[in-house]
DNA sequence: TCTGAAAGTTTTCATCC
DNA sequence: GGATGAAAACTTTCAGA
């Protein structure tokens, strides 16, 4: 259970989401706070569960994304169950929603190239039982790729 | 320049784009190699840019996320320019792609609620000048959030 | 209960082989 | 690529507010 964040928790996981390779020294001059206490707070987010883990993130123009709109046939439980099962299974799949709307899923495809695209298309998303409709738009440019989320 | 990179710097950048918290130790287990030679593959990372930064992932379960597929209404540069400083501005646009088809954007916002997503996507995407289609589908389940791409 | 400081431990960094 | 010593960071403990 999250205690009630205060101001310095939010600026501190706000910093921790741009960057998370500052010593803690440096986050405690950043929000004011001694390095130790910048620790004890650190650890609360992580026990909690608040924050997951740290992830070293690679410049994404080496790739190629790929944003898949996915709607599946019918709403029967299995499909939906059997299809994210073959999804998740995919170490291309960056990004994998259930949402709300027309669609059922968006799924976000990082592959090496178009070749590479294809193959994983072709075995993680058409091969897909029960796929009614899908659709694919390439990533031209990735002007903004973070995982920030809001603390408050 | 990245020179050309081998197997181990393939299962590195896999194994630091997951976890970059481990040690140079434990790393050097998992890979088979000393810590040291560990250390000197991650700093040409770094100065090759193909790492660009470490960050803490927060969990995505306490944020509404929305997926915004937007259109503009021309293809006049000022517009798609003076569009995408403003959706750069905003700290709730978590990621923000330029993209082929039929949509010019895919606008991924992250907000502490529905009060908060309407607000940010009224300020954020409904005001920009020559908006011509817009549409949103609200995550029911973030499945998946990674960032990882593939390096081979 | 939370903060800050100091001691002890581990990791990281730079140089050498 | 590996190994060593030095520097830095992190973790733990404890006293004080």
């Amino acid at each position: 259970m999250p205690k009630t964040l205060d101001d310095i928790d939010h600026r501190l996981l706000a910093l921790l989401q741009q960057d998370s390779g500052r010593t803690l020294a440096a986050l405690g001059d950043l929000v004011g706070l001694s390095p130790s206490a910048v620790q004890r707070r650190i650890d609360r987010y992580r026990e909690t569960g608040l924050l997951r883990r740290e992830i070293a993130v690679v410049d994404p123009s080496s790739a190629l994304l790929a944003v898949c709109l996915v709607t599946l046939d019918r709403e029967s439980p299995e499909s939906h169950r059997s299809f994210r099962e073959w999804v998740q299974a995919a170490p291309e799949v960056q990004q994998f929603y259930n949402v709300s709307g027309d669609h059922d899923y968006v799924v976000i495809l990082a592959t090496s190239g178009m070749a590479h695209h294809r193959e994983t298309a072709e075995r993680v998303i058409k091969n897909a039982p029960n796929l009614r409709r899908y659709s694919t738009m390439f990533v031209l440019d990735p002007i903004r790729t973070t995982l920030t989320v809001p603390t408050r």
